[in-house]
DNA sequence: CAGTGGTCTAGACCACGTA
DNA sequence: ACGTGGTCTAGACCACTGT
């Protein structure tokens, strides 16, 4: 009367027939979208171990597993006690750890400032389509800006801002907080990819960072989508002599402890 | 007379008093070590489940999920009936995914070649200290090279080889393979290290790559560690227009299978 | 102190690939 | 056909932490 567990009979019920999905699985992807979708914002508290165990009718063992591998991909914060929690995206890429710019110059001990250049509302031309990832033609706030580390230009911005998926930026003037720092802190989750690229300074680049054009410049340009849906595109132009990319690659998540400082 | 397993008993012996470390961690690290140090080289058989199991006296869970981390980072690879194996390491780096030049040429469709300017041995200097991490004086093997796509120049290559750590680099003429390429195929998994730059290029650089002193490259330093040993610095230049980094940035592991393409 | 996550067990059934 | 990994269970004890 101890073992003869029914075991998964409810996956494999005749309705399930051909998902053939782990129930790992099912139970991450569920919990990925409703993180990235936004529906589980920031700093909401992922439902208790127990609960989901019910929820899925399955051992707390599978769930853990879940939450566990979740939390490897820093996507939530587990707190004895309190429970699991959405984490925060740490700001941009975790892959390439691109800081916020604000971050980056105080890392430097410089004062930080910037400066919105342009701000105007227009609909997506055929040229920015690629950019944004997008086929029809949406309403998008285009902005370019100007980054400062002491008097010094640190780096010009020019971004494409889709008022599809971020109705509020239209209002938005971005007096105090720059357009980056102001999406980070508004759609949940995101995927971005990155393109770097060595470039010859050009026009409105050159002015803004007070560089003769053709002068080296390291141009990082990132898509970002939050549930499915193109968000921003930017183009961030760095003077090459003042910026540096960096990144580490180490084998899996506690690669023995301190073998890479 | 079911329940009432002694459990772990034998970690929280007196003797361990101060390790305090998961069993997960401690097979993770082990095998890490051993993958890393090359004990294990790529293509080895890693021990069935079942072995593990009995050298270090736990349920077969707790390896289990200790190499389905592995596989998820990539660093093992797991087939049924056959046992799980060390992966090569997915050329460079899984974080830029930058593939070795030969791969990124033949994805452009064009003809490779890459020829070596100049190859000598040395000891470090100062200077070289801190590129190769290395406190003491070694020998080095220092090379130039050039590699082509078609007829035309498509990264210039700056290379400094531990021959401490790869003796066997002394003898090699790199006539057929290119020092990229060799050593991937012969330092058994690595630790990396990038810094991405533009810069103006300058004189050996200029007149391999045929450009004008000043022009824009995407300059690419890479450090690499094996064994915790420093094994190779590398500072890759590439014509600005000619090239272009890309890092995609997702959450987990399977995130929502073809969210992105 | 109560409840959460952290870890582990000793089984079990299944799918699949190799032989 | 057999043995491996893939997945899951129904418990268990522990450590930590917030109240």
């Amino acid at each position: 009367m101890k073992s003869k567990t029914p075991r998964r009979t409810a996956r494999k019920s005749p309705e399930d027939s051909k998902v053939a999905i782990s129930l790992h699985q099912r139970i991450l992807t569920d919990i990925q979208d409703r993180i990235l979708s936004g529906e589980w914002a920031p700093g909401h508290r992922i439902p208790f171990e127990h609960e989901l165990m019910r929820q899925y009718g399955c051992s707390r063992m599978t769930v853990s597993k879940v939450l566990t591998q979740l939390a490897g991909a820093k996507m939530i914060e587990r707190r004895r006690k309190a429970g699991s929690f959405v984490s925060r995206p740490h700001s941009q890429s975790a892959v390439l750890e691109i800081p916020d710019i604000k971050t980056e110059v105080a890392a430097l001990g410089l004062p930080y400032r910037f400066e919105v250049i342009g701000r105007h509302k227009r609909s997506s031309r055929t040229s920015d389509r690629e950019l944004l990832d997008t086929r029809a033609s949406i309403p998008l706030l285009e902005l370019t800006c100007c980054h400062f580390a002491g008097r010094q230009p640190f780096c010009f911005e020019e971004r494409l801002i889709n008022l599809l998926a971020v109705p509020e930026a239209a209002q938005e003037t971005f007096g105090e907080v720059a357009p980056g720092a102001w999406l980070l802190g508004r759609v949940p989750w995101t995927i971005a990819e990155h393109k770097i690229r060595a470039t010859a300074v050009e026009t409105a680049a050159a002015e803004a960072l007070q560089l003769r054009a053709g002068k080296p410049c390291l141009t990082i340009e990132r898509r970002t989508w939050s549930a499915d849906q193109p968000v921003t595109f930017v183009r961030l132009t760095y003077p090459g002599n003042l910026h540096e990319l960096v990144a580490s690659f180490a084998p899996p998540e506690p690669p023995s402890a301190k073998r890479r400082r």
